[in-house]
DNA sequence: AGCACTAACGTAAGTGCTTACGGAAATCGT
DNA sequence: ACGATTTCCGTAAGCACTTACGTTAGTGCT
């Protein structure tokens, strides 16, 4: 599901179709049973069943809505017979609701449909989780005390102003590796059969032949991804750079390069290329900018597919030599 | 909370309001850091920006809404310059939606923020409980398979035939002696010292002192209680009868009074009297009918403020002695 | 006592979805 | 090959809320 793999991100969604899934069920089983209520109705009766006239204002807060909303519903109800309003005596701004006689002798034999309901509910939260019921009261009450509002803005402050560090390889980064390299390759083309094995054993299949791995980070959390492979002893490719949709623009990319262009003097490479394709744009800016010259593509004996472009470093130092 | 004392009945209110909650932060989020988004925008929009170019319906089945969403929704995000909209050549069907370069330029400095919102609301959920998320996917899943549903229309086809069960007292079922007289106890009064000392200890104000206390049962749960309270050597009050509403009309009083009748005999009481109030009209008709005989109110030396019905048990043996 | 202020509510309009419906293109069965 | 069915989508209307606003009644301050 997609949804899911937005984590935390897509909950109002998620929240919503919840609760639209949850009234449908519960009205079906009314619908089923023969019983006429609509589960909408339900916190306003109940309430009503349980605690005798009430307010409208004092409905509304007790079930988390407007007293809009109670008061619309009010309205309907009451055409339908389900209830009274009077204006209370002593304040006349209030206006009381209470079940009609009709009402009560309607949710009287609620009983079974509502056990039913609640028992068929507790076995689906119980499957799912048995905290489940607490741990939305807490959520609810984090909610309302603004606290998470307040973290994620200072969560913000943070991020917005953090600049990216570039660190090798760690284990734990792993699935980073393939996450990022997947969306883009996604995105535009398919994962070809020598993508899945180099993402999949980085370290197989990247490191132990003499490569390396990079990672661009944004506070701890991994934003970006570069590796260089050797493919000849002294030649390397500059491969799978992937850097977030939503963290572009803040130099990662840059940096990244750099860190690859660094490690491959560390190891006294004599050759270093890349592969790509048109359609990126931005990398192929980046690229240039960081000393790699086009080449005719495409490469005698490329490895992929997709790739349209060809190009090698050449380090600043020779092209000046050159020039002068 | 009112809605949470209905546990898993109120489930639809309580999501549908988490998800406002949770949009009405997000959205916050948003407008705080100077980010022109709108939270529901988000599944369509994060789609697009990591799978590329898709047709309506695909978005729709991804995120979970219905293709007539994703369609609106796609009209006014095309108005506002955020994505592209061009009928698929090959399937003249399908109209594909895509970010526009603007849009996706928008969408690319959105790490920070969208980071942040993640860790605000995975703070709070793993506050509320590590599984939340996982309990969630879990639970959607059940519903989707229709097993929910199911489930309910078997207890229901359960429950609706069942008849109650008369049970002595048993410590497990404490609390429901509370809860079910609480209920009509502060729908119509308040709940006076003595009833609340009563209620509490039903051991040790109740059975102690040579009184009995039943429940009943439908399939286990506990519907409705009646209580014998012994005042004085063989003088007996029933007391504290009560059947939740929603279980009403299933006889489940009548048996209560009954087997309240019959432990009075075995316990070779004298007198047995009750009192109550006009108001409970259903309840005094049950007591007509059961044999209890009314007098004069108020009981001299009665407990209770809201006393107005005095009554006495007058079997229909002796009755039927004094007509003949 | 008078006057700003607040509280309680109803109404109108907006919103983010839904269901209902219909049209056009693709697919299937024969 | 061609009618029946299915798929894909857009539009309209409905629904369950919301926010915005106005009216009326109570409250607090001087």
């Amino acid at each position: 599901m997609f949804l899911q793999s937005q984590a935390e991100l897509a909950l109002g969604s998620r929240f919503r179709a919840l609760s639209e899934s949850l009234y449908g069920i519960a009205n079906a089983a009314y619908r089923a049973t023969g019983v006429e209520l609509d589960a909408h109705w339900f916190p306003v009766l109940r309430y009503l069943q349980v605690k005798g006239p009430a307010g409208v204002g004092e409905i509304a807060t007790a079930i988390g809505q407007t007293h809009s909303a109670v008061s619309q519903l009010a309205s309907k109800l009451q055409r339908s017979g389900w209830l009274n309003r009077k204006s209370d005596r002593g304040d006349a701004r209030r206006s009381v609701l209470d079940l009609s006689v009709e009402g009560e002798r309607r949710l009287s034999g609620m009983g079974p449909i509502w056990y039913a309901i609640r028992r068929g509910a507790a076995a689906a939260v119980t499957r799912s989780s048995g905290a489940l019921l607490g741990a939305l009261s807490k959520l609810e009450a984090d909610i309302d005390s603004g606290r998470v509002q307040r973290e994620i803005l200072a969560e913000h402050a943070r991020l917005r102003v953090a600049k990216p560090d570039i660190k090798p390889f760690r284990r734990e980064w792993r699935e980073h590796f393939y996450r990022i390299n997947a969306e883009w390759l996604e995105r535009h083309w398919t994962i070809e059969d020598i993508d899945h094995r180099v993402l999949s054993q980085p370290e197989k299949l990247v490191l132990e032949p003499g490569g390396a791995i990079f990672f661009a980070l944004v506070d701890g959390e991994v934003i970006g991804t570069c590796a260089l492979l050797q493919e000849l002893p002294g030649v390397f490719e500059l491969t799978k750079m992937g850097v977030e949709t939503g963290w572009r623009g803040i130099g990662a990319g840059r940096l990244l390069i750099q860190a690859i262009i660094q490690e491959f003097h560390k190891r006294r490479g004599k050759t270093l290329f890349l592969e790509s394709n048109k359609r990126l744009g931005p990398a192929l800016k980046l690229y240039e900018s960081a000393g790699f010259v086009h080449q005719p593509a495409p490469r005698p004996g490329s490895h992929y597919q997709r790739s349209d472009v060809y190009m090698i470093y050449e380090p600043k130092a020779t092209k000046a030599r050159k020039r002068t």
